[in-house]
DNA sequence: AGTTCATTTACGGTTTTCCGTAAAAAAAAT
DNA sequence: ATTTTTTTTACGGAAAACCGTAAATGAACT
């Protein structure tokens, strides 16, 4: 089984539950923090002493307080992670259910295994674990009732899209959007090109005008 | 201190950590569900039986699954509850932290105490069961860092705005929404009335135009 | 260089929002 | 009952979204 583990979790309810079931399965040291930027810490040193961690289990969404922080999510902390350390292997434990975003982490980040928080994350965790350890990866549990959108849709929506949502969702109107685009360099820039964008995504979302697409997208966690 | 004591919270890896809060408590009975039709039935029971819960500690969002449920949130709870039992004591137990939702559950189910899931939490669920059983209530940790709106604002956002907004989020138009209100009976449901009060929503939180005011309100969970 | 194809931009007409003013209706006060 | 005040509704013009079509640009290929 996994020697060393560290457990980024903010939620002191949630990391307490991780470290008995991590006791359980008989690991030896396991470390704790509540901050990622705490976290790539502990990776940074337990890399120069010559002790790496072999598993990371992270929260995606971290709470924001009085710390200032630099890595203020779980993407963003298992990113700097891997950087430095390739070959950890890496257990997502969130409550988002998007799989829109579960296989972009998947996809861009390689992680092995997500667990969706919910009635049976302990058991599900633990099998995680075990599998991972089993040389499985791409694990993903449960199996059953996740929130689909098409795989395709995951692909045909970038950043583009995103930058475009979170403007519309400021209150700038189009013409201002196409200002901002030309201002931060992003094409296409032209009014009739941001409003065909949007027609699109309206279509492929089924929203009948801007409003629903925001109310959709946030519901999503897309924005 | 509190003898008997029911959870209703859906996520294991967070009741494991409750239970085990309360046994640090010394108490001794101790009862756990993951759905909120399973929490009424419970409450029934122990009524029936002429052994009442002394304490409920609920969250507020439950996931939703396959099962069939009556009761969706733990304030549909608390108020089912509160109906056939009203003096039991009651703890909100939720990372939900906007003022006006946490005030309004003060206000109309006249919870005793709101423990913000955070870094902490524990000791100050803990502080908070102790508390409320040395007789305080209105009890609100943990104290600082707040998202605030105004007492006012609370006040002022009735059920009408809500439905508004929610028909609006939904890609009605204004037309389409006034004809809704005539066939729910809701008043006031002319078009310039419906504007008028879009308008002061938009005033209120400073929104630039509707798509604006519907991406706040989502980020406020106000619908 | 020229052709094809796809992408980006432009244009115009219709609908809806946006915003101010005013009339009508209802409620409250005298 | 009448006046005053508030609430609701109506109206109208300007701005923006909405939606289809067409022109311009750019990339890819011959």
């Amino acid at each position: 089984m996994f020697k060393k583990v560290l457990i980024a979790e903010d939620l002191d309810s949630i990391s307490q539950t991780i470290i008995q079931t991590l006791e359980n399965l008989s690991i030896t040291d396991i470390q704790h923090v509540k901050y990622c930027d705490d976290a790539m810490l502990k990776i940074k040193k337990s890399l120069a002493e010559n002790e790496p961690f072999d598993l990371l289990i992270s929260d995606l969404s971290f709470k924001q307080d009085h710390r200032e922080s630099k890595l203020v999510n779980g993407e963003e902390l298992i990113a700097a992670v891997k950087k430095i350390q390739p070959t950890i292997k890496t257990i997502v434990f969130s409550i988002e259910d998007k799989s829109f975003k579960i296989n972009s982490l998947f996809n861009n980040l390689e992680i092995d295994a997500y667990v969706i928080k919910g009635r049976n994350s302990i058991k599900e965790l633990e099998k995680a674990i075990q599998s991972i350890y089993n040389g499985n990866s791409r694990i993903l549990l449960p199996e059953t009732n996740i929130n689909t959108i098409t795989e395709k849709s995951i692909i045909e929506i970038e950043a583009y899209d995103i930058s475009l949502l979170k403007l519309l969702s400021k209150g700038l109107i189009i013409n201002e959007i196409a200002s901002e685009f030309k201002k931060s360099g992003i094409l296409p820039n032209g009014n009739s090109s941001i409003e065909k964008r949007l027609n699109k995504l309206k279509t492929y979302f089924k929203a009948n005008n801007n409003v629903h697409l925001i109310a959709l997208a946030k519901d999503m966690g897309l924005i």
